[in-house]
DNA sequence: TGTACATCAGTGAACGCGCGTTCACTGATGTAC
DNA sequence: TGTACATCAGTGAACGCGCGTTCACTGATGTAC
């Protein structure tokens, strides 16, 4: 195994400013304001100095989103798996909304750029990429995979476990959007009505 | 009443014009290519002349703001008030969810910009707000009493009709979302999951 | 260890671009008599 | 009805701005002998 010469740790330090630069500006001011240039500013380096680390703004997008997914995995990590399956779904829509909460603008980034699901895929990819531990689709596939095994889901025809997954991301989605852009301005106790909301729509799957 | 003149009916009809063309480049090519210029050149006019009707490029904005929510009270108005409250809610949000998938930049601009909700009010603004026939909240509000009405869905402590039209209204708008992004590209059908996911979220709305 | 050379992260100036907005103007449409 | 004047929708050129990207460069860090 290499140890990295100096000059490479600096290399890399400076990648992590550059990104890191990044999700503040989407943190403080919004995903539209995110530049080449005002990462440079906010580094104190010339806008020119980044092209050493990234091919185009592009790439640094890129990298962001792949940070971002990152994060919101880090987040969903803390729920569980050993809970019992309609409480392990109600906790990870739960983490979703406090990820949304505690990084907004870092949500909005991911919500515009690129909702962390599946691309462009068959059932048998998914299927297969719902191993993945720590991706967060495949978190919530393999939630609702044990729902229906244990019974608490009902799988009908037309509705299995793909469509009972991209219910509860769109329920969890919204949530998240409307919680975001109206929390505290209105008169609503969004985390105690969203626990319930998720609480009746998992029952409502189970019972149909 | 006083008949318009020659210059006022040509005044609007390029008012008109400036908006359609809005929405047109909305439709095309995404909220964040919409500019005065691309208006002026789609209309043939020269930027400049935008001035004439309207004061900034914030003001046509919001006029279209104005349009895509009346446009979507149009989308919604199709779903009969005489439907019995479960299937009515039901409906509504497949009208929200055709609406999506009918005009998807559209949805996107209105989603984006400002989604049609109350903005920043009390619990009694939103009750009074709700006589308002056109307005979609309130519409889904009046659907969601009904339903409370005719013992269809079950009010439990902290989670009230506000609490409900903000669950449902989430859902319809997640829904919307992953399907703008996906439709077509997984192996779904999605009016048929969508149809299914909202009965069993009212179901488990009425059960608890 | 000391010296000569190679690497390459970061610089600073410049490029062309599209943007929103302003300004003095023109010329067809509308009005007063 | 005809003429003289007023209005004002639309023009075209220009403004300053921030953007992403390019380029020849410099000078500290790293390497070979």
């Amino acid at each position: 195994m290499k140890t990295r010469t100096p000059r490479e740790r600096r290399q890399e330090r400076t990648r992590h400013d550059i990104l890191t630069a990044a999700i503040d500006i989407i943190a403080e001011d919004g995903a539209d304001q995110l530049s080449l240039r005002e990462i440079a500013r906010r580094i104190d380096y010339s806008p020119a100095a980044l092209y050493r680390h990234f091919d185009s703004k592009e790439a640094i997008v890129d990298a962001v989103c792949n940070e971002a997914n990152r994060r919101l995995g880090d987040s969903l990590a803390v729920v569980p798996e050993t809970l019992p399956p309609v409480e392990y779904l109600i906790e990870l829509g739960m983490a979703y909304l406090r990820f949304a909460d505690e990084n907004p603008q870092h949500f909005h980034f991911i919500a515009t750029w690129q909702i962390p699901m599946p691309p462009d895929v068959t059932r048998e990819d998914i299927e297969q990429a719902a191993d993945n531990p720590d991706d967060p689709f495949s978190r919530l596939y393999r939630g609702i995979q044990r729902g229906i095994d244990a019974g608490k889901l009902h799988v009908r025809p037309g509705y299995g476990a793909l469509e009972m997954a991209f219910s509860v991301w769109a329920l969890a989605h919204g949530m998240a959007v409307l919680q975001t852009q109206r929390l505290g301005r209105m008169p609503i106790d969004f985390p105690a009505a969203n626990r319930q909301a998720f609480a009746d729509f998992i029952t409502g799957m189970g019972s149909a």
